[in-house]
DNA sequence: TTTCATTGGTTCATTATTTGAACCCTTGGT
DNA sequence: ACCAAGGGTTCAAATAATGAACCAATGAAA
């Protein structure tokens, strides 16, 4: 590990609930030297990674970090960075998958990816808009997303799109509870005819769900066991989609875990 | 300047107009080496702070740099706690409004406004570093900020942005000697042409001078009357923003006197 | 108010890592 | 088939990183 890893590895010690650390403290989780510690922290703050409290002397994160990641934003367009996670999924599962975004009361899809591996593959428009309440991906908004949002496709007419689309608010109302106790959505043929899917939602750094990751396939090729495959697959990449969109990376998956995918 | 320095300094070469930069670039821009840059690179792509085009092999910035900024913003809001007090003064004087805060030898804006009321508008990139020597905020740092950094400045080569870029050690030297009694600072066309721009220093708890406020507008509406206006404003917003960053300014301690200090 | 423990920060001889000129490999253009 | 340009690698030499011991400031306890 070289010196810039070292330094760098500092920061990877703050979170939401360690804003702060002071010297000692940091010696402790590094299990470096306190000089060789000081010496990098005091050129993080240099480089403004870091800024120094002047009353506690504890660091915590600097402004520079903030203008990256607003270049990041503002050059590196959302479709690109999710293209390796959508199309890893997708090899992984043989399925359809697709990341698409809530835009206004509709789901616009940002990028998908189908890695034929069966007879029948699952229709997907790249360019066509995603109804809420007919979709996983809907779902799935609906359940982690702003309540009003809810509110408002339940009181709205509900277009049938197929021979499932719910239609009944009290239904769709059911459905979004239960999706929010389980972590991601399941629709079978609420869209399409012959085609079910999963849907899991991919939070923003606010901690707002700004849209899904989701697994579409022929209702014919479902069973328990994929489903399970499925299910997991979703969960570990949303997490990843959610990361890339600056979103909270929750305890339970190490970086290892994403820079492997 | 120390092995982490030298990699952290590479970043800052991105911007909106470079998102991507590939390894010659780099060398060219660091003036190092190649083999260098090379394993400071891989040593950031390591760490996430960067990620590597698998077809061009230019680098961009990484996801890593996401998750920190979500960490700072929501343990440490100073971003959001500033833009309700530049919104309020863009709008109340119709003009671009900027929080920018010292990042070794250069501002990085934390955030902006323009609230258009004119038909020409100022260009602001809240992605690109702003020099010291150059700008309005520049300038309030140099005049409030540690004796070294205007040492630092006035022996370091001066680059020519725009027509009136102050170049000569002298000229700046006697610049902010004046804003020092004055209490903020003004640049007419230093960092682009057709444009001026007032700033007013922001304090920390321990009234160091940690950034600037600054309000930036075309050349040609400049008059004594909008500059009354612009300098009023200046004061007690950058008195707000300080506040904001626990630096609260005492009535009965004049600016010459935080000069001394 | 003296003491002691804790934390932040510094020094300097030793050591290990960084460095860069020269090199190789691949790609794309002619 | 050739060349130019970019990405990446090697290894002896040069330089920068390291850490045990040290100092200073703070604050709680005796």
């Amino acid at each position: 590990m070289g010196t810039i890893s070292k330094a760098l590895s500092l920061l990877n010690y703050f979170s939401t609930q360690r804003p702060e650390i002071g010297l000692t403290e940091f010696t402790k989780l590094a299990g470096r030297d306190k000089a060789t510690v000081h010496r990098h922290l005091v050129e993080l703050v240099q480089n403004g990674y870091l800024e120094q409290d002047s009353r506690s002397r504890n660091y915590r994160l600097g402004p520079a970090i903030l203008r990256l990641a607003n270049v990041r934003e503002r050059t590196f367009p959302a479709r690109e960075a999710v293209i390796p996670i959508v199309d890893a999924l997708s090899s992984e599962l043989g399925e359809l998958v697709h990341v698409s975004l809530l835009q206004g009361d509709m789901l616009s899809p940002l990028y998908y990816a189908d890695k034929i591996i069966h007879g029948t593959r699952v229709h997907f428009d790249e360019a066509e808009l995603l109804p809420l309440h007919a979709t996983s991906s809907g779902l799935a908004i609906l359940a982690f997303g702003p309540e009003e949002l809810l509110q408002h496709v339940l009181s709205a007419p509900m277009q049938k799109f197929a021979v499932k689309t719910l239609s009944r608010p009290s239904e769709l109302r059911e459905e979004v509870h239960e999706f929010r106790q389980q972590g991601f959505s399941f629709s079978d043929q609420g869209f399409e005819d012959e085609v079910c899917s999963f849907a899991a939602p991919v939070f923003d750094h606010s901690q707002r769900a700004i849209g899904t990751l989701a697994v579409a396939l022929p209702t014919s090729r479902l069973n328990l066991e994929k489903q399970q495959l499925v299910v997991a697959a979703l969960r570990k990449g949303a997490d990843q989609v959610s990361f890339v969109f600056g979103g909270h990376l929750p305890e339970n998956i190490s970086r290892d875990q994403i820079d492997a995918a």
